[in-house]
DNA sequence: AGCACGCCGACT
DNA sequence: GTCGGCGTGCTC
């Protein structure tokens, strides 16, 4: 009888194997089978034909039934999810799962289904005509649109109990229209509106000819300046990538993805331009992939789970800003790194793959200087861009109001004056990140979690940013009894309390994840801003990305200490990017504009590097020092992470683990390998759980993965108590 | 991950 | 006396 191997979606390194029911046809690999797996019936995913199974015969089931007829995933796809499964110590049923859209997991037909449509009936049109509705506002509106045109059924902005209700009165009724898939080079009849092509500048034709000259593969790292011109590289690329038929897949970060960037590639390309964002539902998701898979979207445009993607036939990827941490998956069972993936992605199409950046990661750098990825330098502003002026506060013994210089309130004065805009980073949410007794020193920190809590001054709480667990403000210190309760540090709230009396005439915003936790907050901030409501802009990182607002021209980084000394060693690198980011908010309309950073630590010399000679000479200085110091990119990492109930368990499992590495080290003799820990992790306790961890390094990838790949065949850890995971090439040490 | 089994503490 | 908390073990 033959034997199916199937990948199931479980966080074990195992597979299971099945009886094919006699008379079943064998289904290709990466077809999906419904399987019984005790006593549940569970979707798996066809990955191997073994001639014989290592369980005994008689355990054996068969499978119920084979839900596919052909693979789900194309060849290029199936090698590059295997290779990651390897490559990042996951579970193959995890891996090959989570490139599917959730309804294809569930076991829904992978077929472009028929769409069902609402569509107004004579009925409708005569409530609709007669007036009857004016208290019934939201069906009004959706008649409204019914009249316009169809809306397809689980795929509109109107909740399902408005059409229950249309539907019950007979004023609308589901019509089934017939799905005709027809690619989108048979359709269109022009590419581009051409009045949207912008001319490009020496550097970026230069550039944009190398990259059209090409044939096959080829990673490209593009760097250039905020201002230069990228966007318009990838976008006459996308061009040419289109003229030959081939579909364009983009890549961004998680808050890159904005109606704005979305609307620029629908205003240039006249073809089907999808996006896959956080706000689309099941069925949305679900169309994207089909609409990808049988060639009828040209782009698609998404964040890192994008690159799961099927395609008729992929001609490009394009990688926005590449440095951005949010393209590694920091949560989970497997955590890849979208943009590394992509790579040996478009190496196996033999295609292209563009990465652009301001600020690249020094991992992209490094490839540059290993060969490995070709590099585009863009160092002119392609438009009216005017220059910035950079200044560094010390605030060493100065007199300092909430965080703010003399210096940078009177700068902010003299540009709020001249009607301009002003804004400030402060990384931190919240009124004060400490609360503590004036008397004894106590500090009020969440009982589930190893941390302080945060002190919300309008709201009267205290609030937990890691569990987020919330405790009122205590009247007293639980210690001593006092009642002198003080906070220290400062956070947005308490920035906008001070600047609001400060500054009684201008409008303040503040955009936080506080103040925009609600859906639409966000957009209506932005557009307050936008329309000069308010003149002075306080934000934390989430501001400091894509958002474009022209009259900004004084930028201050209120504390930018904690990153100058910071235990991780990316700390600085991610400080630089930052800081460049943000420096890139500010005069961009034509009117100068200003940075400026406050530090208590002025002389610190990556940072002079920075501001004096520019983000290129600070990646070549840091590049040496990760260098010398046998740090990534010139080495690799691999973290263990265990949490438990009990504070000893995680420790005792992970000094296990570097047990056995030691003796791997020693019995093989290799030499480099580095066992650090196990030691708490940053965060030692959260939600109740104690969390350790154990760091590998190496300076060779592929004896570390040798290593891991050896210890998940013969380790067996004792310890059933602790949940523990595994993250190759960690961007978080924590 | 689910799901069952099994063992102890606080409840109608 | 039971309900239910979560530790432990298993799934082809």
């Amino acid at each position: 009888m033959q034997l199916v191997r199937v990948a199931l979606a479980l966080p074990l390194m195992r597979l299971f194997d099945y009886l094919l029911p006699a008379g079943q046809r064998r289904p290709p690999l990466g077809a999906r089978v419904r399987v019984p797996f005790g006593r549940q019936q569970k979707i798996g995913i066809l990955v191997d034909f073994p001639a014989v199974s290592e369980v005994e015969p008689s355990q054996l089931k068969q499978l119920s039934v084979v839900l596919d007829q052909q693979s789900l995933f194309a060849t290029e796809m199936w090698h590059m999810l295997n290779w990651a499964a390897g490559y990042y110590q996951a579970p193959l049923g995890e891996v090959l799962f989570s490139a599917l859209p959730s309804r294809l997991r569930r076991g829904e037909s992978a077929a472009e289904q028929t769409k069902i449509l609402w569509k107004i009936t004579a009925l409708g049109r005569q409530a609709l005509s007669g007036g009857e509705l004016s208290r019934m506002k939201k069906q009004q509106e959706a008649l409204q649109a019914l009249c316009q045109a169809p809306l397809e059924k689980g795929n509109n902005t109107f909740a399902t109990s408005i059409w229950a209700k249309l539907k019950s009165k007979d004023w609308v009724q589901e019509v089934i229209e017939e799905a005709d898939i027809i690619p989108w080079h048979q359709s269109a009849a022009n590419i581009v509106n051409p009045g949207e092509r912008l001319s490009l500048n020496k550097q970026q034709a230069l550039a944009l000819s190398q990259l059209i000259f090409h044939q096959g593969f080829a990673a490209w790292l593009l760097e250039g300046v905020t201002g230069s011109g990228k966007t318009e590289i990838y976008l006459q690329l996308i061009e040419e990538t289109l003229k030959k038929g081939c579909q364009v897949l983009v890549l961004v970060p998680e808050i890159g993805l904005t109606p704005q960037t979305l609307q620029r590639f629908r205003a240039r390309f006249s073809l089907p331009v999808d996006a896959l964002h956080s706000e689309l539902n099941d069925t949305q998701r679900l169309q994207v992939w089909q609409r990808a898979r049988s060639g009828q979207s040209a782009i698609v445009i998404g964040t890192r789970s994008a690159l799961f993607t099927p395609f008729e036939r992929l001609g490009l990827i394009v990688i926005d800003e590449e440095h951005d941490p949010s393209f590694k998956q920091q949560e989970g069972g497997w955590r890849y790194h979208a943009r590394d993936l992509a790579v040996l992605y478009a190496k196996q199409q033999n295609i292209p793959v563009l990465m652009g950046s301001a600020t690249p990661s020094l991992e992209s750098l490094h490839n540059v200087a290993r060969g490995k990825y070709r590099h585009l330098v863009l160092s002119q502003r392609a438009g009216s861009g005017s220059r910035l002026s950079h200044q560094l506060i010390d605030l060493k013994g100065r007199l300092v109001h909430k965080g703010l210089s003399e210096t940078l309130l009177r700068k902010m004065g003299e540009h709020l004056e001249k009607g301009n805009q002003v804004l400030l980073f402060l990384n931190r949410r919240g009124f004060a990140p400490v609360l503590l007794c004036h008397e004894c020193g106590w500090m009020a920190s969440c009982p589930h979690c190893d941390k302080t809590y945060t002190y919300y001054h309008h709201q009267r709480i205290l609030r937990c940013h890691h569990c987020g667990g919330q405790h009122r403000v205590p009247m007293q210190c639980r210690d001593c009894g006092s009642t002198h309760l003080i906070t220290t540090g400062l956070g947005t709230e308490q920035l906008e309390e001070m600047l609001s009396s400060r500054f009684p005439q201008f409008g303040i915003t503040r955009i936080d994840r506080d103040t925009t936790a609600r859906k639409g907050h966000l957009e209506q901030h932005l557009s307050d801003i936008r329309q000069g409501k308010s003149r002075i802009l306080i934000g934390t990182q989430m501001l400091a990305k894509g958002h474009h607002f022209p009259d900004v021209t004084l930028v201050a980084l209120v504390n930018v200490d904690s990153a100058l000394f910071s235990l991780d060693f990316r700390a600085e690198e991610r400080l630089a990017q930052l800081y460049v980011q943000v420096a890139g908010r500010a005069g961009r309309a034509g009117k100068p504009g200003e940075v400026i950073l406050q530090t208590h630590y002025p002389e610190h010399p990556l940072l002079q590097l920075l501001l004096q000679q520019g983000y290129p000479a600070f990646a070549r200085q840091a590049l040496l020092q990760r260098q010398s110091m046998g740090l990534p990119p010139f080495s690799a990492q691999a973290l263990f992470h265990a949490r438990s109930r009990n504070e000893a368990d995680g420790e005792k499992m992970l000094q296990q683990l570097a047990d056995y590495f030691l003796q791997s080290k020693r019995e093989k003799n290799i030499s480099g390998l580095e066992v650090l820990g196990p030691m708490p992790a940053p965060l030692a306790k959260k939600s109740d759980q104690f969390r350790w961890q154990l760091l590998l390094q190496h300076p060779s990838k592929g004896v570390l993965q040798h290593l891991l790949t050896d210890f998940q065949s013969h380790f067996e850890p004792k310890f059933s108590s602790v949940r523990w995971s595994l993250d190759v090439d960690p961007l978080d040490l924590s």
